[in-house]
DNA sequence: CGCTCTCCTCTTTTT
DNA sequence: GAGGAGAGCG
């Protein structure tokens, strides 16, 4: 309650704050309960509209997670429902895993939890299994991931007698996702659509994978929605058993949602009576940044005309970052049109500018990152609360290496996941084939795996009796082998193999699902198969699949395990130790950290020029989204780089500043001159400065000269006066890049000898392991740094702190 | 059947 | 530049 003469309990601390919805507030009158204490007025206005549609706007950092978690604590500990009676949907689980210990934690830990707190896919999983017959499944049906789905449709596509060159499956699987990301089944695909893949067959082939879903009792994530959407609306009396059970739907993120999340949303959130339709969505339009993947910004721009009643919520006080970040932030966006618009203000100081730092090159801003990042950690800054965040995961080498040469610790997130690594999914299919002897795409991934001498004639031969006699192809082995279609020895290998799977499974019952998976692997040969590689990775690997069969004994069994893996594709939480992160930008949403660095703002790269060419304007606006999440995850300092050449695709190439750069207030900003730097200082009052906006201050006219000859920035010509005339074209680039390089190893000299402390405890000849390139000799020791050869990744400079004795 | 070489492609990513 | 996939050779 935000007046100041309202009574409140005793001990109930909340900062009076203005604000004009006293009354509304006070209709569920009652002594305040705690969890509604410093809760400002919007944020508390949308806790309290309870009924009916409710749309909150939240601006990033206005305390959206806050919301939505009291709003459910208000809806439970008023008696508007219970736990189960609420459906509350997320995208990931790391958003639903955090909800529900933040409800917990405001609830106290209700008896069973909120059995419907959870993401889109494992909510419409839970569903479709109990109903899975109505959709032509077994309660059992396994779920593929994208890897799966694309050897399925390598299939398929073989099938068919298409040319899988032409017609790559991945094309395939992009198209049929992006008709399940809007509900259309075969049937209702677009003629236009269709007509895009293998002259026409699109839909054909889409309906022929169905179909091989359903004979392997599958469903892919699309079909997780899709198929639940398509229950719903064949079975009204299913749609209203939960029409009914769920009072309350909260949806978090829903300018992520794609048509089918909105559809499956309106059929579950629209009951008949007005009760029923108390729907909460909260999200933010201006950080709608997976458009590429099928979210729908319509979605949130039209919730009012979908919800005919409803109530909009704006949050707009931030609570993050300062005020100069802030200012930027809100200018950058203010480009873009269509928006609902939000106006984010802070009552934090100003303090300090955004930074805007031009490099040479992508190696020399990879260097002045660095150099920030310890800048700052030597004044006693936690590295822990330094982001780098990107654009493109291939920028993301360049500042490793660096952090790696600093001996800067840091982590990186994202990137491949745990259970998409080869190893784990080997492992694991091991484990599925054990399992469920029926899948298919498990046994044909383990069949040669380790190499066993079953290769292709093999497999055919399995395909063609499976195909022919209707059958799984591990019974279709069973039965070869009793014949004489198979040449003598494969026929062997492939009944030692049999016989093993069947006392695998027989072993299921009696032991422990850890102690199976280690026989599993070590009989099948697959722990032997890493440990005779030599390669660099090797190690790693064996490491992951000891972490997997550690947290296989996290769960009851093998089956939950297995549906855990299928939905939840993480294990183990980072550790947030003293370390720097470095993630996409996509990535990044939903963290904040005192200091951002932002590098990379350059045209082509940011806003990416693919995103323009397929998206146009949209695209554009998307990527601005972006920069302005990548703006706002920083509380206190944000530091934006960009360099004049990068290498893309392995070509060196030059670049211009990031349109989006010219599109921040002076007033907020701050250029730096990078020091020492080839770079050429300042950017230019670009050729982006359109009619009516203001001149950059720190123009120079070098620029548009060097425009004019081609040159994507005055590269060649500045600081060092009269070259720029040495013409476009890679020979002036690569003198540049030289010559910065050999400066920039000046530099490195200098940080690395004046870190050293004492000699090194290694010399010439040692053998050493590098986490990262693994197993090599040491050729020459200089204090605390080794120049080593890799046995696989060459000879490189390391910081003897980064290996081991090896 | 398996290994090696060459060619090709190449955002963003969750479930 | 680097990884993945396919072709071709041993």
């Amino acid at each position: 309650m935000p007046s100041p003469d309202h009574r409140s309990d005793p001990g109930l601390a909340h900062t009076p704050r203005p604000g004009g919805i006293a009354a509304r507030a006070k209709a569920h009158a009652g002594p305040e309960p705690g969890y509604l204490g410093g809760l400002n007025a919007e944020q508390r206005l949308a806790v309290e509209t309870t009924e009916g549609p409710v749309l909150v706007l939240a601006g990033a950092g206005t305390g959206k997670t806050r919301v939505l978690t009291t709003r459910i604590a208000h809806i439970l500990a008023t008696g508007r429902a219970q736990p189960s009676q609420i459906l509350a949907v997320t995208f990931t689980n790391k958003a639903a895993r955090e909800m529900k210990e933040r409800v917990a934690h405001l609830v106290g830990a209700v008896a069973e939890g909120m059995p419907w707190l959870g993401t889109f896919h494992s909510i419409g999983t839970r569903i479709l299994r109990r109903h899975a017959e109505l959709v032509g499944l077994k309660s059992n049906f396994t779920i593929l991931d994208t890897d799966d789905q694309i050897r399925l449709m390598k299939q398929v596509i073989a099938a068919e007698n298409i040319d899988e060159k032409r017609w790559p499956a991945r094309q395939l699987a992009g198209l049929i996702d992006s008709w399940k990301n809007r509900a259309l089944g075969p049937d209702q695909v677009l003629p236009g659509e269709a007509q895009a893949f293998a002259n026409g067959r699109g839909g054909e082939l889409y309906r022929l994978y169905q179909e091989r879903l359903k004979t392997l009792n599958a469903a892919d994530f699309g079909d997780l929605l899709v198929e639940a959407i398509r229950l719903f609306r064949e079975n009204a009396d299913v749609l209203e058993l939960y029409q009914r059970r769920f009072r309350y739907v909260l949806v978090d993120e829903y300018q992520d949602t794609n048509v089918a999340q909105y559809l499956w949303l309106r059929l579950l959130a629209q009951g008949r009576e007005p009760g029923q339709r108390n729907l909460a969505c909260v999200g933010d339009d201006d950080q709608s940044i997976y458009g590429w993947r099928g979210a729908e910004v319509d979605n949130i721009l039209r919730f009012e005309h979908d919800f005919p009643g409803a109530r909009v919520v704006r949050l707009e006080r931030n609570y993050r970052s300062t005020g100069h970040i802030l200012t930027a932030a809100s200018a950058l966006i203010a480009h873009n049109q269509g928006r609902l618009g939000k106006t984010l203000r802070t009552e934090d100081v100003a303090g300090e500018p955004v930074t805007i730092t031009g490099a040479w090159d992508s190696e020399e801003e990879a260097r002045l990152v660095g150099e920030e990042i310890e800048a700052l950690h030597v004044k006693g800054h936690s590295l822990a609360e330094m982001a780098i965040l990107v654009r493109i995961s291939a920028q993301m080498r360049e500042l490793e290496d660096r952090l790696v040469q600093l001996g800067v610790p840091y982590r990186v997130i994202g990137g491949p996941r745990f259970y998409e690594r080869m190893e784990i999914r080997d492992a694991l299919a091991y484990l599925r084939c054990v399992a469920s002897p029926a899948d298919d795409l498990a046994f044909e991934r383990i069949l040669n795996t380790p190499k066993r001498g079953l290769g292709d004639a093999t497999v055919q031969v399995l395909h063609a009796h499976a195909r022919a006699a209707r059958i799984p192809l591990m019974e279709a082995a069973r039965y070869l082998v009793e014949t004489e279609e198979l040449k003598p020895k494969p026929r062997g290998t492939l009944r030692e193999l049999l016989t093993a799977f069947g006392r695998w499974s027989g072993l299921m019952d009696t032991l422990r699902q850890g102690e199976l998976a280690e026989i599993v692997l070590e009989e099948s040969g697959y722990t032997d198969m890493w440990q005779r590689d030599r390669s660099a990775e090797a190690a790693g690997r064996l490491e992951n699949l000891k972490e997997l069969v550690r947290s296989l004994e996290e769960f009851p069994d093998l089956q939950a395990f297995l549906e855990h893996v299928s939905l939840v594709m993480e294990i183990g939480d980072g550790d947030t130790n003293e370390r720097v992160s470095l993630m996409t930008l996509h990535a990044a949403k939903g963290l904040e950290f005192e200091t951002v660095f932002l590098p990379g703002w350059e045209e082509g790269l940011f806003p990416n020029q693919r995103a323009l060419d397929e998206s146009g304007r949209a695209g554009l606006e998307e990527e601005r989204r972006l920069a302005h999440v990548g703006l706002t995850r920083a509380r206190r300092r944000a530091r934006i780089y960009f360099a004049s050449n990068r290498r893309i695709h392995g070509m060196w190439n030059a670049t211009v500043p990031s349109r989006f750069i010219d599109e921040l207030p002076e007033s907020a900003v701050e250029v730096i001159d990078a020091p020492a730097s080839y770079s050429y200082g300042g950017y230019g009052a670009s050729r982006f400065d359109t009619v009516g906006q203001t001149p950059s201050s720190y123009a120079t006219p070098g620029w548009q000269r060097a425009q004019a000859r081609g040159f994507g920035s005055p590269g060649g010509g500045f600081g060092r006066g009269g070259t720029g005339g040495g013409g476009p074209g890679h020979g002036g680039f690569d003198r540049g890049a030289g010559q910065a390089r050999r400066r920039g190893g000046t530099v490195i000299e200098g940080e690395l000898v004046a870190k050293s402390t004492g000699s090194s405890a290694f010399s010439n000849g040692d053998r050493v392991f590098h986490q990262k390139f693994g197993p090599g000799a040491v050729v020459a020791v200089d204090g605390n740094k080794l120049t080593v050869d890799f046995d696989k990744a060459g000879r490189k400079m390391v910081l003897d702190s980064f290996v081991t004795r090896g």
